[in-house]
DNA sequence: TTTGTATGTCGTAAACATACGAATTATAGC
DNA sequence: GCTATAATTCGTATGTTTACGACATACAAA
């Protein structure tokens, strides 16, 4: 994040934040699968994307460390699944601008 | 845009782009304003933010490729307003996300 | 036509994001 | 202990974003 990015009011940094979670194909096809829970192993996501094992990992823990999905350890494998809890407080946050009131009737463009 | 996000479904590279558009607190606070009207002219954009006018054009200029908002030279002034088609799209790509079904029973994490 | 004001573009520096091979860690099973 | 396997981290190359001063453009009004 960029230094200036800090002087604005902390809600839209944090709905910036959350935004920018979304915005690589990658993580939003991740949440979806976890959603789905198709599947839940690290590997098996890696399966499903066009990026290589590293980067998919990457991807991973770009969310993990937003708190939106979480990890755990089962034997070899590492089973992931969404933070129900988190994705809640995204949906809002993105719901609260998507409820703005327009007044969008005096404006000639 | 990296090469490898062109592999991913259209529609999650779109909904991606979106999220991008969303991403810096700077363009949300501009979608704000012209949302509420408070202000349409590039000038006054400018003041209301904690950023140069340099800086709020680039952040025009991108929402403005993307076509979710307009611009509209008046005399000296340019005056800014939202695509409200534009943004209807977009709400309802995040709503489509939004509204996914959570499997999370069977998780452990 | 000159001057001032509002915008936008250019060039550029610094920070950040994306992507992946190679190396590392950690567990399972022999 | 060894070996195989799964996952992650490291190093690094490349591309993108952010930010702004300086310059360019365009209109208005003196």
């Amino acid at each position: 994040m960029h230094a200036k990015t800090t002087e604005f009011d902390p809600e839209l940094q944090e709905l910036a934040l959350f935004a920018k979670l979304l915005s690589h194909p990658a993580r939003i096809a991740i949440i979806k699968l976890l959603a789905a829970q198709k599947t839940c192993i690290s590997g098996d996501i890696a399966n499903e994307l066009p990026l290589s094992r590293a980067t998919v990992c990457q991807h991973l823990q770009e969310l993990k460390n937003a708190g939106l999905i979480k990890g755990e350890i089962s034997g070899l494998n590492v089973n992931y699944c969404l933070n129900v809890e988190k994705w809640r407080t995204v949906k809002a946050q993105f719901e609260g601008l998507f409820s703005l009131t327009i007044h969008d009737i005096s404006c000639n463009c």
